[in-house]
DNA sequence: TCGAACCCTCACATGGATGTGAAGGTCCAG
DNA sequence: CTGGACCTTCACATCCATGTGAGGGTTCGA
């Protein structure tokens, strides 16, 4: 599929998807004519990287996650060095403590929603 | 406490205490010489909202949710209008799928990791 | 064959969080 | 009473994700 469709289909601006290209995020092969084309699983990766965009990750990390993703786990794993792993761990307590921090807020949101309710009802 | 002890005990840049204070996330009180006066509490709230921050929230709905987390609750509800209500329980939706997201990818990492952990047992 | 709707690259602009430093006031210890 | 460690404001700089538009090629249907 072509940028336009994988724009429509995921939501996200042309400018981004050859801005995620450039950082290494998804990959696109190029028809004769030098347009870009698209795998069928490019829409996912989009959607999975937007995702964690929204939650406060970088590219340069997304980048690194992203071997983790892969759906059928890939057989080979050539960049496992000790550093790498060491970041992938940290990096995924980072992403614990931050899911953490979102409920915990989001509890204390619906608290306070219940709470005014409460009070407009009397 | 002066912002020096703040700064130290929350590990936040001053610079950023006084951005985060002319953006309405805290507060502080001034000495006759101008020095800013902080409060106990200040220091979770600090780390409240760099929690926040890091995952992803902009200072302009960190505001919005701040009266959500004040300990004892409060009494008054003074900004509830139908309209902040409504902006509150869409945030606080968009936290749950942010957290969502980002604990689907850290069990991807686990995978991951123990998959690359298998594979260097062997 | 023309125009609309795609696509390309390049480049400058913007907004938000953060870094950095200048110019100066305050306070305390030696 | 002086030097260093605080504090103040102001302003410009940086990084990153994103917006925007210019200038130009491709494809396809009327």
């Amino acid at each position: 599929m072509r940028i336009g469709e994988l724009s429509e289909r995921t939501g996200t601006a042309r400018r981004l998807l050859r801005y995620y290209e450039e950082q290494g995020l998804i990959i696109a092969s190029r028809g004769a004519n030098g347009y870009r084309d698209y795998d069928e699983a490019t829409v996912d990766r989009v959607i999975q990287v937007r995702g964690l965009l929204d939650a406060g990750l970088p590219t340069r990390i997304i980048k690194q996650i992203l071997p983790c993703l892969d759906k059928p786990r890939a057989i080979y794993f050539p960049d496992a060095t000790p550093e790498m792993l060491a970041t992938l761990e940290a990096e995924r307590d980072r992403m614990a403590r931050r899911a953490e921090c979102l409920l915990r807020n989001r509890d204390a949101i619906s608290e306070y929603l219940d709470a005014v309710r409460d009070y407009n009802r009397v």
